[in-house]
DNA sequence: CACGATTCTCTTGTATGCACAAACAGAATC
DNA sequence: GATTCTGTTTGTGCATACAAGAGAATCGTG
Protein backbone atom coordinates (compact mmCIF):
# COMPACT_ATOMS: atom_id res chain seq x y z
CA UNK A 1 0.00 0.00 0.00
CA UNK A 2 0.84 3.64 -0.33
CA UNK A 3 1.73 6.12 1.79
CA UNK A 4 -0.71 6.75 4.22
CA UNK A 5 -0.35 9.61 4.48
CA UNK A 6 -0.90 10.27 0.63
CA UNK A 7 -4.11 8.57 0.99
CA UNK A 8 -5.32 10.61 3.47
CA UNK A 9 -4.21 13.42 1.77
CA UNK A 10 -5.91 11.88 -2.17
CA UNK A 11 -9.17 11.17 -0.10
CA UNK A 12 -9.37 14.75 1.36
CA UNK A 13 -8.60 16.33 -2.30
CA UNK A 14 -11.23 14.62 -3.76
CA UNK A 15 -14.04 15.51 -0.43
CA UNK A 16 -13.05 18.77 -0.59
CA UNK A 17 -13.33 18.98 -4.73
CA UNK A 18 -16.50 17.06 -4.09
CA UNK A 19 -17.74 19.81 -2.07
CA UNK A 20 -18.85 17.40 0.67
CA UNK A 21 -16.35 20.11 2.17
CA UNK A 22 -16.84 23.39 1.86
CA UNK A 23 -15.05 26.45 1.79
CA UNK A 24 -14.61 27.60 5.74
CA UNK A 25 -14.83 24.15 6.97
CA UNK A 26 -12.29 23.90 9.67
CA UNK A 27 -10.34 20.61 9.62
CA UNK A 28 -9.22 19.61 13.01
CA UNK A 29 -5.96 16.88 12.87
CA UNK A 30 -7.77 14.73 15.25
CA UNK A 31 -10.93 14.08 13.80
CA UNK A 32 -9.15 13.67 10.16
CA UNK A 33 -6.95 11.02 11.84
CA UNK A 34 -10.42 9.19 13.06
CA UNK A 35 -12.49 9.30 10.32
CA UNK A 36 -9.41 7.34 8.01
CA UNK A 37 -7.86 5.32 10.92
CA UNK A 38 -4.51 6.55 11.26
CA UNK A 39 -2.79 8.52 13.33
CA UNK A 40 -2.55 12.56 13.87
CA UNK A 41 0.83 12.25 12.14
CA UNK A 42 0.03 11.40 8.33
CA UNK A 43 -3.19 13.38 8.90
CA UNK A 44 -1.25 16.15 9.82
CA UNK A 45 1.40 15.80 6.90
CA UNK A 46 -2.24 15.25 4.61
CA UNK A 47 -2.94 18.88 5.80
CA UNK A 48 0.10 20.22 5.20
CA UNK A 49 0.78 19.42 1.64
CA UNK A 50 -3.10 20.71 0.73
CA UNK A 51 -2.10 23.85 2.35
CA UNK A 52 1.43 24.16 0.29
CA UNK A 53 -0.91 23.68 -3.22
CA UNK A 54 -3.38 26.23 -1.44
CA UNK A 55 -6.03 23.76 -1.49
CA UNK A 56 -6.71 24.62 2.76
CA UNK A 57 -5.11 27.53 4.54
CA UNK A 58 -3.47 27.33 8.17
CA UNK A 59 -3.30 29.79 10.71
CA UNK A 60 -0.39 29.05 13.26
CA UNK A 61 -1.82 27.11 16.35
CA UNK A 62 -5.66 27.69 14.94
CA UNK A 63 -5.48 24.94 12.54
CA UNK A 64 -6.31 24.36 8.73
CA UNK A 65 -9.91 25.30 7.35
CA UNK A 66 -10.70 24.93 3.24
CA UNK A 67 -9.72 28.05 1.73
CA UNK A 68 -12.46 29.80 0.10
CA UNK A 69 -12.22 32.04 -2.27
CA UNK A 70 -12.66 35.40 -2.59
CA UNK A 71 -14.38 37.05 -5.46
CA UNK A 72 -11.05 39.14 -6.63
CA UNK A 73 -8.66 35.85 -6.00
CA UNK A 74 -11.61 33.83 -8.82
CA UNK A 75 -11.19 37.00 -11.05
CA UNK A 76 -7.07 36.49 -10.45
CA UNK A 77 -7.47 32.88 -11.69
CA UNK A 78 -9.55 32.79 -14.38
CA UNK A 79 -7.40 36.32 -15.78
CA UNK A 80 -4.46 34.33 -15.49
CA UNK A 81 -6.07 30.93 -16.83
CA UNK A 82 -6.89 32.89 -20.12
CA UNK A 83 -3.23 33.93 -20.64
CA UNK A 84 -1.75 30.72 -19.94
CA UNK A 85 -3.97 28.60 -22.24
CA UNK A 86 -3.75 31.11 -24.89
CA UNK A 87 0.02 30.62 -24.45
CA UNK A 88 -0.83 26.82 -24.56
CA UNK A 89 -2.57 27.09 -28.31
CA UNK A 90 -0.25 29.05 -29.45
CA UNK A 91 2.45 26.76 -28.62
CA UNK A 92 0.53 23.92 -29.89
CA UNK A 93 0.12 25.74 -33.49
CA UNK A 94 3.78 26.14 -33.88
CA UNK A 95 4.62 22.57 -32.68
CA UNK A 96 1.77 20.61 -33.05
CA UNK A 97 2.70 17.82 -36.04
CA UNK A 98 0.41 17.38 -38.64
CA UNK A 99 -0.79 13.74 -37.28
CA UNK A 100 -1.66 15.35 -34.21
CA UNK A 101 -3.40 18.14 -35.98
CA UNK A 102 -4.71 15.56 -37.59
CA UNK A 103 -5.73 13.67 -34.73
CA UNK A 104 -7.40 16.52 -32.83
CA UNK A 105 -9.58 17.84 -35.95
CA UNK A 106 -10.97 14.58 -36.28
CA UNK A 107 -12.00 14.25 -32.45
CA UNK A 108 -13.34 17.59 -32.65
CA UNK A 109 -15.25 16.74 -35.27
CA UNK A 110 -16.45 13.35 -33.49
CA UNK A 111 -17.75 15.71 -30.64
CA UNK A 112 -20.18 17.86 -32.65
CA UNK A 113 -23.26 14.54 -31.68
CA UNK A 114 -22.76 15.55 -28.19
CA UNK A 115 -22.85 19.02 -28.23
CA UNK A 116 -25.73 19.22 -30.81
CA UNK A 117 -27.81 17.14 -28.34
CA UNK A 118 -26.26 19.45 -25.53
CA UNK A 119 -24.97 16.31 -23.53
CA UNK A 120 -23.40 18.24 -20.76
CA UNK A 121 -21.92 15.00 -19.61
CA UNK A 122 -20.54 13.49 -22.44
CA UNK A 123 -19.46 16.61 -23.66
CA UNK A 124 -17.28 17.76 -20.15
CA UNK A 125 -15.04 14.41 -21.05
CA UNK A 126 -14.95 15.28 -24.72
CA UNK A 127 -13.99 18.82 -23.77
CA UNK A 128 -11.32 17.90 -21.49
CA UNK A 129 -9.56 15.47 -23.90
CA UNK A 130 -10.04 18.26 -26.49
CA UNK A 131 -7.76 20.60 -23.99
CA UNK A 132 -5.47 18.02 -22.83
CA UNK A 133 -4.27 17.73 -26.53
CA UNK A 134 -3.58 21.26 -26.53
CA UNK A 135 -1.27 20.90 -23.61
CA UNK A 136 0.43 17.81 -25.27
CA UNK A 137 0.75 19.71 -28.44
CA UNK A 138 2.41 23.01 -26.79
CA UNK A 139 5.50 20.77 -25.48
CA UNK A 140 5.74 22.49 -22.25
CA UNK A 141 4.56 20.16 -19.28
CA UNK A 142 5.90 23.01 -16.91
CA UNK A 143 3.22 25.40 -18.57
CA UNK A 144 0.38 22.18 -18.56
CA UNK A 145 1.37 21.83 -14.91
CA UNK A 146 0.26 25.14 -14.45
CA UNK A 147 -3.06 25.00 -16.22
CA UNK A 148 -4.01 22.04 -14.23
CA UNK A 149 -3.38 23.33 -10.75
CA UNK A 150 -5.20 26.49 -12.13
CA UNK A 151 -8.26 24.43 -12.67
CA UNK A 152 -8.32 22.54 -9.98
CA UNK A 153 -8.15 25.39 -7.42
CA UNK A 154 -11.03 26.93 -9.82
CA UNK A 155 -13.07 23.20 -9.35
CA UNK A 156 -13.87 23.95 -5.36
CA UNK A 157 -17.21 25.11 -7.07
CA UNK A 158 -17.92 21.59 -8.56
CA UNK A 159 -19.85 23.83 -11.46
CA UNK A 160 -18.12 23.72 -14.57
CA UNK A 161 -20.07 26.34 -17.15
CA UNK A 162 -20.70 23.58 -19.10
CA UNK A 163 -23.09 22.61 -16.96
CA UNK A 164 -24.87 25.04 -18.74
CA UNK A 165 -27.10 23.44 -21.33
CA UNK A 166 -26.48 26.66 -23.76
CA UNK A 167 -22.72 26.83 -23.50
CA UNK A 168 -22.00 23.22 -24.94
CA UNK A 169 -22.97 24.15 -28.45
CA UNK A 170 -20.96 27.67 -28.24
CA UNK A 171 -18.18 26.19 -26.49
CA UNK A 172 -18.10 22.97 -29.49
CA UNK A 173 -17.99 26.62 -32.18
CA UNK A 174 -14.97 27.90 -30.10
CA UNK A 175 -13.44 24.40 -30.17
CA UNK A 176 -14.04 25.00 -33.90
CA UNK A 177 -12.24 28.38 -34.30
CA UNK A 178 -9.03 26.98 -32.59
CA UNK A 179 -8.58 23.93 -34.45
CA UNK A 180 -8.67 26.23 -37.86
CA UNK A 181 -5.83 28.54 -36.29
CA UNK A 182 -3.72 25.69 -35.44
CA UNK A 183 -5.02 23.74 -38.22
CA UNK A 184 -3.49 26.59 -40.20
CA UNK A 185 -0.32 27.46 -38.11
CA UNK A 186 -1.25 30.61 -37.09
CA UNK A 187 -0.27 31.16 -33.44
CA UNK A 188 -1.56 34.22 -33.09
CA UNK A 189 -4.84 33.41 -34.24
CA UNK A 190 -5.13 30.06 -31.92
CA UNK A 191 -4.24 32.17 -28.95
CA UNK A 192 -6.64 34.86 -29.50
CA UNK A 193 -9.29 32.14 -30.13
CA UNK A 194 -8.73 30.12 -27.01
CA UNK A 195 -8.60 33.46 -25.06
CA UNK A 196 -11.79 34.35 -26.44
CA UNK A 197 -12.95 29.99 -25.79
CA UNK A 198 -12.09 30.61 -21.86
CA UNK A 199 -12.75 34.33 -21.40
CA UNK A 200 -16.35 33.04 -22.49
CA UNK A 201 -16.44 29.82 -20.43
CA UNK A 202 -14.95 32.63 -17.87
CA UNK A 203 -18.14 34.72 -17.77
CA UNK A 204 -20.47 32.15 -16.77
CA UNK A 205 -17.99 31.31 -14.29
CA UNK A 206 -18.01 34.65 -13.43
CA UNK A 207 -21.94 34.19 -12.88
CA UNK A 208 -21.57 31.73 -10.44
CA UNK A 209 -18.55 33.06 -8.38
CA UNK A 210 -20.14 36.51 -8.06
CA UNK A 211 -23.59 34.62 -6.78
CA UNK A 212 -21.45 32.47 -4.04
CA UNK A 213 -22.04 32.97 -0.32
CA UNK A 214 -19.78 35.26 1.82
CA UNK A 215 -16.67 33.44 1.49
CA UNK A 216 -14.22 33.11 4.36
CA UNK A 217 -10.55 35.25 3.47
CA UNK A 218 -7.45 33.54 3.65
CA UNK A 219 -5.46 35.29 6.20
CA UNK B 1 9.40 32.47 17.64
CA UNK B 2 7.51 31.27 14.90
CA UNK B 3 6.91 27.67 14.24
CA UNK B 4 9.91 25.40 13.55
CA UNK B 5 9.43 23.79 10.67
CA UNK B 6 8.77 26.88 9.09
CA UNK B 7 12.25 28.30 10.38
CA UNK B 8 13.80 24.73 8.92
CA UNK B 9 11.75 25.20 5.70
CA UNK B 10 12.84 28.54 5.08
CA UNK B 11 16.36 27.92 6.00
CA UNK B 12 16.83 25.29 3.89
CA UNK B 13 15.18 27.18 0.99
CA UNK B 14 17.74 29.64 1.32
CA UNK B 15 20.35 26.88 1.75
CA UNK B 16 18.81 25.44 -1.97
CA UNK B 17 18.89 28.64 -3.55
CA UNK B 18 22.53 30.25 -2.51
CA UNK B 19 23.38 26.70 -4.03
CA UNK B 20 25.00 25.91 -1.04
CA UNK B 21 22.91 22.45 -1.69
CA UNK B 22 23.35 21.64 -5.31
CA UNK B 23 20.63 19.82 -7.55
CA UNK B 24 20.50 16.25 -6.51
CA UNK B 25 22.15 16.37 -3.02
CA UNK B 26 20.05 13.91 -0.60
CA UNK B 27 18.74 15.18 2.36
CA UNK B 28 17.81 13.39 5.05
CA UNK B 29 15.42 14.20 7.83
CA UNK B 30 17.99 13.09 10.58
CA UNK B 31 21.15 14.82 9.81
CA UNK B 32 18.85 18.36 8.85
CA UNK B 33 17.41 17.69 12.42
CA UNK B 34 20.50 17.55 13.83
CA UNK B 35 21.74 20.54 12.14
CA UNK B 36 18.91 22.87 13.00
CA UNK B 37 18.48 21.43 16.63
CA UNK B 38 15.13 20.46 16.57
CA UNK B 39 13.43 17.02 16.35
CA UNK B 40 12.98 14.84 12.95
CA UNK B 41 9.38 16.01 13.08
CA UNK B 42 9.89 19.80 11.82
CA UNK B 43 12.42 18.82 9.91
CA UNK B 44 10.16 16.22 8.06
CA UNK B 45 7.68 18.64 7.67
CA UNK B 46 10.04 21.35 5.58
CA UNK B 47 10.49 18.61 3.54
CA UNK B 48 7.10 17.74 2.90
CA UNK B 49 6.75 21.26 2.51
CA UNK B 50 9.51 21.76 0.07
CA UNK B 51 8.39 18.95 -1.88
CA UNK B 52 5.21 20.10 -2.30
CA UNK B 53 6.70 23.63 -4.07
CA UNK B 54 8.79 21.29 -6.36
CA UNK B 55 12.39 22.51 -4.88
CA UNK B 56 13.12 18.93 -3.96
CA UNK B 57 11.70 15.61 -4.96
CA UNK B 58 10.40 12.52 -3.12
CA UNK B 59 10.82 9.11 -3.91
CA UNK B 60 8.72 7.23 -1.13
CA UNK B 61 10.77 5.13 1.40
CA UNK B 62 14.06 6.82 -0.42
CA UNK B 63 14.04 10.14 1.49
CA UNK B 64 14.48 13.51 -0.71
CA UNK B 65 16.58 15.04 -3.18
CA UNK B 66 17.17 18.72 -4.36
CA UNK B 67 15.24 19.29 -7.24
CA UNK B 68 17.14 19.37 -10.56
CA UNK B 69 16.19 20.46 -14.07
CA UNK B 70 16.69 18.70 -17.05
CA UNK B 71 17.39 20.66 -19.49
CA UNK B 72 13.81 20.54 -20.93
CA UNK B 73 11.90 21.82 -17.70
CA UNK B 74 14.23 24.64 -17.38
CA UNK B 75 13.57 25.82 -21.08
CA UNK B 76 9.26 25.03 -20.03
CA UNK B 77 9.94 27.05 -17.10
CA UNK B 78 11.42 29.88 -19.14
CA UNK B 79 9.07 29.71 -21.91
CA UNK B 80 6.11 29.84 -19.24
CA UNK B 81 7.72 33.11 -17.60
CA UNK B 82 8.01 34.67 -20.78
CA UNK B 83 4.30 34.18 -21.26
CA UNK B 84 3.38 34.85 -17.75
CA UNK B 85 5.66 38.02 -17.38
CA UNK B 86 4.59 39.32 -20.80
CA UNK B 87 0.90 39.27 -19.54
CA UNK B 88 1.27 40.78 -16.21
CA UNK B 89 3.13 44.10 -18.37
CA UNK B 90 0.09 43.72 -20.39
CA UNK B 91 -2.27 44.15 -17.43
CA UNK B 92 -0.11 46.62 -15.75
CA UNK B 93 -0.12 48.94 -18.74
CA UNK B 94 -4.47 48.85 -18.70
CA UNK B 95 -4.52 49.18 -14.84
CA UNK B 96 -1.86 51.34 -13.65
CA UNK B 97 -2.47 54.51 -12.21
CA UNK B 98 -1.14 57.57 -13.27
CA UNK B 99 0.74 58.02 -9.76
CA UNK B 100 2.00 54.46 -10.20
CA UNK B 101 3.84 55.26 -13.95
CA UNK B 102 5.46 58.23 -12.65
CA UNK B 103 7.09 56.15 -9.58
CA UNK B 104 7.81 53.52 -12.01
CA UNK B 105 9.44 55.99 -14.35
CA UNK B 106 11.61 57.97 -11.81
CA UNK B 107 12.45 54.45 -10.41
CA UNK B 108 13.82 53.16 -13.07
CA UNK B 109 15.38 57.15 -14.51
CA UNK B 110 17.27 56.82 -10.79
CA UNK B 111 18.40 53.34 -11.78
CA UNK B 112 20.19 54.41 -14.97
CA UNK B 113 23.68 55.29 -12.63
CA UNK B 114 24.00 51.56 -11.82
CA UNK B 115 23.36 50.49 -14.97
CA UNK B 116 25.60 52.53 -16.92
CA UNK B 117 28.15 51.61 -14.03
CA UNK B 118 27.44 47.86 -14.93
CA UNK B 119 26.77 47.58 -10.77
CA UNK B 120 25.45 44.39 -11.11
CA UNK B 121 24.70 43.83 -7.00
CA UNK B 122 22.85 47.07 -7.17
CA UNK B 123 21.02 46.40 -10.22
CA UNK B 124 19.80 43.22 -9.30
CA UNK B 125 17.50 44.71 -6.73
CA UNK B 126 16.50 47.56 -8.82
CA UNK B 127 15.94 45.19 -11.05
CA UNK B 128 13.70 43.25 -8.67
CA UNK B 129 12.19 46.37 -7.52
CA UNK B 130 11.18 47.31 -11.01
CA UNK B 131 9.26 43.47 -11.49
CA UNK B 132 7.68 44.00 -8.18
CA UNK B 133 6.45 47.05 -9.35
CA UNK B 134 4.64 45.89 -12.48
CA UNK B 135 3.62 43.04 -10.61
CA UNK B 136 1.66 45.39 -8.62
CA UNK B 137 0.48 47.24 -11.27
CA UNK B 138 -0.85 44.36 -12.68
CA UNK B 139 -3.12 43.74 -9.45
CA UNK B 140 -3.43 40.05 -10.35
CA UNK B 141 -1.67 38.44 -6.98
CA UNK B 142 -2.46 34.98 -8.39
CA UNK B 143 -0.31 35.69 -11.43
CA UNK B 144 2.40 37.35 -9.32
CA UNK B 145 2.36 34.28 -7.64
CA UNK B 146 2.78 31.82 -10.35
CA UNK B 147 5.71 34.33 -11.58
CA UNK B 148 7.66 34.15 -8.24
CA UNK B 149 7.26 30.61 -7.57
CA UNK B 150 8.62 29.88 -11.33
CA UNK B 151 11.25 32.08 -11.11
CA UNK B 152 12.01 30.68 -7.70
CA UNK B 153 12.21 27.55 -9.01
CA UNK B 154 14.98 28.66 -11.96
CA UNK B 155 17.11 30.33 -9.21
CA UNK B 156 18.91 27.31 -8.43
CA UNK B 157 21.85 28.28 -9.99
CA UNK B 158 22.39 31.64 -8.04
CA UNK B 159 22.86 33.37 -11.70
CA UNK B 160 20.92 35.86 -12.29
CA UNK B 161 21.54 36.66 -15.83
CA UNK B 162 22.29 40.21 -14.33
CA UNK B 163 25.74 38.53 -13.27
CA UNK B 164 26.98 39.07 -17.07
CA UNK B 165 28.44 42.24 -16.49
CA UNK B 166 27.10 43.20 -20.18
CA UNK B 167 23.55 42.12 -19.55
CA UNK B 168 22.96 45.12 -17.22
CA UNK B 169 22.66 48.04 -19.52
CA UNK B 170 20.80 45.98 -21.65
CA UNK B 171 18.64 45.25 -19.50
CA UNK B 172 17.80 48.38 -18.32
CA UNK B 173 17.63 49.73 -21.65
CA UNK B 174 14.59 46.97 -22.14
CA UNK B 175 13.21 47.87 -18.98
CA UNK B 176 12.69 51.44 -20.63
CA UNK B 177 10.87 50.18 -23.48
CA UNK B 178 8.42 48.42 -21.29
CA UNK B 179 7.88 51.99 -19.26
CA UNK B 180 7.35 53.70 -22.51
CA UNK B 181 4.50 51.29 -23.46
CA UNK B 182 3.03 51.42 -20.08
CA UNK B 183 3.57 55.13 -20.01
CA UNK B 184 1.48 55.14 -22.84
CA UNK B 185 -0.78 52.61 -22.09
CA UNK B 186 -0.06 50.44 -24.84
CA UNK B 187 -0.82 46.43 -22.96
CA UNK B 188 0.18 44.96 -26.20
CA UNK B 189 3.73 47.22 -26.75
CA UNK B 190 4.09 46.54 -23.21
CA UNK B 191 3.80 42.99 -23.79
CA UNK B 192 6.07 42.41 -26.27
CA UNK B 193 8.76 44.72 -24.94
CA UNK B 194 8.46 42.55 -21.80
CA UNK B 195 8.66 39.55 -23.78
CA UNK B 196 11.77 40.61 -24.95
CA UNK B 197 12.97 41.44 -22.09
CA UNK B 198 13.09 38.17 -20.44
CA UNK B 199 13.60 36.39 -23.33
CA UNK B 200 16.62 38.17 -24.11
CA UNK B 201 17.63 37.20 -20.54
CA UNK B 202 16.60 34.01 -21.01
CA UNK B 203 19.01 33.16 -23.75
CA UNK B 204 21.84 34.29 -21.09
CA UNK B 205 20.22 31.49 -18.87
CA UNK B 206 19.17 29.26 -21.54
CA UNK B 207 23.59 29.36 -21.63
CA UNK B 208 24.15 28.22 -18.16
CA UNK B 209 21.27 25.16 -17.96
CA UNK B 210 22.74 23.89 -21.17
CA UNK B 211 26.14 24.19 -19.62
CA UNK B 212 25.14 22.48 -16.76
CA UNK B 213 26.54 19.09 -15.67
CA UNK B 214 24.68 16.16 -16.14
CA UNK B 215 21.32 16.74 -13.93
CA UNK B 216 19.14 14.31 -11.96
CA UNK B 217 15.91 13.47 -13.39
CA UNK B 218 13.12 13.64 -11.02
CA UNK B 219 11.22 10.34 -11.49
C1' DC C 1 35.47 -17.79 -7.72
C1' DA C 2 30.81 -16.26 -8.66
C1' DC C 3 26.14 -15.91 -7.59
C1' DG C 4 22.36 -15.84 -4.58
C1' DA C 5 19.88 -15.81 -0.23
C1' DT C 6 19.73 -14.09 4.33
C1' DT C 7 20.53 -10.98 7.73
C1' DC C 8 21.73 -6.57 9.33
C1' DT C 9 21.50 -1.83 9.30
C1' DC C 10 19.93 2.50 8.09
C1' DT C 11 16.24 5.45 6.86
C1' DT C 12 11.65 6.46 6.27
C1' DG C 13 6.89 6.24 7.87
C1' DT C 14 3.64 5.95 11.82
C1' DA C 15 2.06 6.20 16.54
C1' DT C 16 1.80 8.36 20.87
C1' DG C 17 2.98 11.43 24.69
C1' DC C 18 3.80 16.00 26.32
C1' DA C 19 3.92 21.07 26.52
C1' DC C 20 2.18 25.35 25.24
C1' DA C 21 -0.87 28.74 23.21
C1' DA C 22 -5.21 30.38 22.22
C1' DA C 23 -10.15 30.48 22.57
C1' DC C 24 -14.06 29.90 25.82
C1' DA C 25 -16.71 30.13 29.93
C1' DG C 26 -17.60 31.69 34.32
C1' DA C 27 -17.20 34.47 38.15
C1' DA C 28 -15.99 38.59 40.41
C1' DT C 29 -15.58 43.45 40.36
C1' DC C 30 -16.44 48.04 38.73
C1' DG D 1 -25.22 45.05 33.52
C1' DA D 2 -20.85 45.08 31.32
C1' DT D 3 -16.07 44.12 31.47
C1' DT D 4 -12.08 41.89 32.79
C1' DC D 5 -9.44 38.35 34.89
C1' DT D 6 -8.70 33.69 35.46
C1' DG D 7 -9.32 28.70 35.13
C1' DT D 8 -10.39 25.25 31.88
C1' DT D 9 -10.55 23.10 27.72
C1' DT D 10 -9.23 22.07 23.25
C1' DG D 11 -6.11 21.44 19.63
C1' DT D 12 -1.73 22.49 17.56
C1' DG D 13 3.38 21.83 17.51
C1' DC D 14 7.33 19.21 18.88
C1' DA D 15 9.69 15.21 20.60
C1' DT D 16 10.47 10.51 20.95
C1' DA D 17 9.49 5.67 20.58
C1' DC D 18 8.20 1.99 17.47
C1' DA D 19 7.45 -0.55 13.00
C1' DA D 20 8.52 -1.58 8.42
C1' DG D 21 10.88 -1.48 3.99
C1' DA D 22 14.94 -0.93 1.07
C1' DG D 23 19.76 -1.48 0.38
C1' DA D 24 24.22 -3.29 1.66
C1' DA D 25 27.08 -6.61 3.40
C1' DT D 26 28.08 -11.17 4.61
C1' DC D 27 27.86 -15.88 4.53
C1' DG D 28 26.78 -20.10 2.28
C1' DT D 29 26.60 -22.90 -1.76
C1' DG D 30 27.25 -24.39 -6.50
Amino acid sequence: MAKASDKVRELLEREIRHGALRPGDSIDERSLAERFSVSRTPAREAILQLAASGLVTMRPRHGAVVAGLEVKDAIAMMETLVALEGEAAALAARRMSAAEVEELSRRHAESEAAAREHDSRAYIDLNARFHAAIYAGARNDYLAGLIRNTRSRMSFFHASSLNQRARVERSWDEHGGVVRAIASGDPAAAEAAMRDHILSGGRVYADLVAAMPRETSAG
